[in-house]
DNA sequence: TGTAACAAATTAGCCTTGCTAAAGATTCCA
DNA sequence: TGGAATCTTTAGCAAGGCTAATTTGTTACA
């Protein structure tokens, strides 16, 4: 909770917070998804995320589609310009963390690595 | 942000928030502190923190002294009742943490205290 | 086939907890 | 002693969780 204040505190205004950030990360990397699959992915109500996808909707960075196979359904896909933020937000933010991982040793580098993998499979049960 | 997400689901009504908790957590086992330095510790700002404190004393777990050397600054303390939710709030939240832990390795387990002790350092730079 | 149950998204409204700006207190120092 | 600095507090705003209820679409079955 405290290096993700923190890291809040290197974010600039024009930016997106870090659920929406992390959100359109999700559709970036995985492709479109549907709002509750990404409800699912960042452990979060389906109201909530459907606000999310809002955000990013009516900042240009996410597109809404209806499911061709279920009407219920929508898809959210990235638009050009929400691919492209992404890109330059994680460029832009691991500027920060880079410095102080550059601090690191390669030996405490690969046990942050570790243990990200050890916390994602803690969260995922 | 995942994580803490997942451990807000094991929090019973009852239970002080998570900030409420960390902030009781600090002078606990501190002893007593000023609004500022605990705002400093959760890298919160002063007002939010005042916040926070505000409940807790509502909730009969903090108590407010005006520091003798300092008129401006106050002193907040945990109440008999503080110490005793923190340590059973701290049980109760173990028992969820602990069943995940059981199924770690002994190295793995050492992996993260390993990396709570780097991220530390990373944060209070 | 018509309808009832179910499922997904959305809307509405609440609460917590960040924040900034500004207002009190109190202290420090020239 | 008067003004600047410091610490707390108040007021008000925004983000982003949540639940409950509504809408819309799908599925199952009598």
């Amino acid at each position: 909770m405290r290096l993700s204040r923190r890291l809040r505190q290197e974010r600039t205004e024009t930016e997106l917070s870090g659920s929406q950030f992390s959100t359109l990360g999700w559709i970036s990397t995985e492709g479109p998804l549907t709002i509750g699959r990404l409800a699912e992915l960042e452990r979060v109500t389906a109201p909530s995320m459907n606000r999310t996808v809002n955000c990013l909707v009516d900042a240009g960075y996410a597109t809404r589609t209806a499911s061709p196979d279920d009407g219920r359904k929508v898809i959210v896909s990235a638009t050009e310009a929400g691919e492209t933020i992404v890109l330059e937000t994680r460029r832009r933010r691991d500027a920060w963390l880079a410095k102080r991982f550059a601090a690191l040793t390669p030996a405490e580098r690969e046990t942050l690595a570790e243990a990200t993998t050890i916390l994602r499979r803690l969260t995922d049960q």
